[in-house]
DNA sequence: GTGGTCTAGACCACA
DNA sequence: GTGGTCTAGACCACG
């Protein structure tokens, strides 16, 4: 397949101020979330990526080992990585979420903002 | 007032991850768009603060700059900080509060969340 | 026996952080220590594992190479790999167990942990 | 204090296969785990210990990463790394030293040694 | 001064 | 071919 061989999924923004590895991270976080890497498949190796996002294997290094350590892949040596089960990290993550909303509504309550300014602000959204 | 001189309202919490100059940033946000501060209030001195925090004065005053710099306070030469008008500020910190609740409502929808599920968040908050 | 020829006795966790090759050097030292395979039976040739694993030969050359070298199977050129005596490994490895649980409880010991602590361990252990 | 300052408390051992970051971080756990590294207490900087153990600052970087992950120490930006509070890692550790144990104790069990035997050998320890 | 990120390039074990 | 570790050296943000 093209889309899989060729010049992919990953995408890095270089004004942005996180740390490449935080960003490579991320992004395959939400592919592996949203199912467009499927369990048990294989992940770009680590030098291939280094060539495509033309930067550093090391870097490419860390983003994996943080994506190990965090149950999204796992790593055969010699062979590659791996996309893991996905069942309980979709449901972490969206606990995560409504904990990060939760905050959200604390900093608000501090400057005065309810409960009903927020449901109002989430019912405005219109797309 | 005493307890807007000596050992007061800035607590820094060396566990936390950002750098301590953001914490005062935040913290002095708040007091301000609380009112605990009030218009044309003096700041306290770069360098009483400094030693009050036992943190260098650099870091004080890369904090202050970043509060000018975000209307938050004013500065005489020669004289000190002084706290700004803060009607617009609340009203920009609200909206500003209404984005990032949107950002987060973007990352719940690409992971199935709907805003059901956000709102009824919200509703589960007790306290 | 069919059950020894075929589909059969090795399953490779690819989960499992340790090499393949090892994995395997583990399971047929437990296949004969318990008697399963018995001295001067034939092992499976290294290209019919490799096979029916559906890994590289060079992994199972590997693995056979190592259990030559710690005597769990001897290699008759042209012939194939055979099961060697293991009286004495049996021993040998039930010294090594001693032997790692006396690390342990020095490890232990470090920590505060008594003999006792390991003792009761041991007794809680209900299965 | 020489003993704080000098050459001091985590030495190296190149024969051994593990990895140096690992070794490091395994000193340091024990080191903080035994109380000799006091909660709050400074850890040596990344650089200083790089030169002192005449190894590259990248891996020091590495084992401190490690080490903060687990909870052992916790890192300020422009300060340094310093010693976390140790209180549930000692007893999480134990566990984990029961655990080892256990595994130990099934292993044995597939060799045909029981419970006994296994604690026969603890007590047979003299030291 | 401190830690954090990244690059370039090397060597090793594993398959 | 794969990933894992390490070195040497650079640049940045923070204090």
């Amino acid at each position: 397949m093209q889309q899989k061989e060729g010049g992919y999924m990953i995408i890095l923004d270089y004004k942005d101020a996180r740390p490449i590895y935080e960003q490579i991270v991320e992004k395959f976080k939400l592919l592996i979330l949203k199912g467009i890497l499927q369990k048990d498949e294989q992940m770009p190796s680590v030098r291939s990526l280094a060539v495509e996002l033309a930067i550093n294997p090391n870097t490419i290094q860390k983003a994996y080992m943080e994506l190990e350590r965090q149950g999204y892949i796992y790593t055969i040596k010699g062979r590659g990585n791996f996309v893991a089960e996905n069942e309980n990290l979709l449901d972490e993550r969206r606990e995560e979420l409504k904990m990060r909303m939760f905050i959200l509504y604390k900093e608000g309550k501090e400057l005065g903002m309810t409960k009903a300014d927020f449901i109002d602000g989430l019912r405005e959204i219109k797309e």
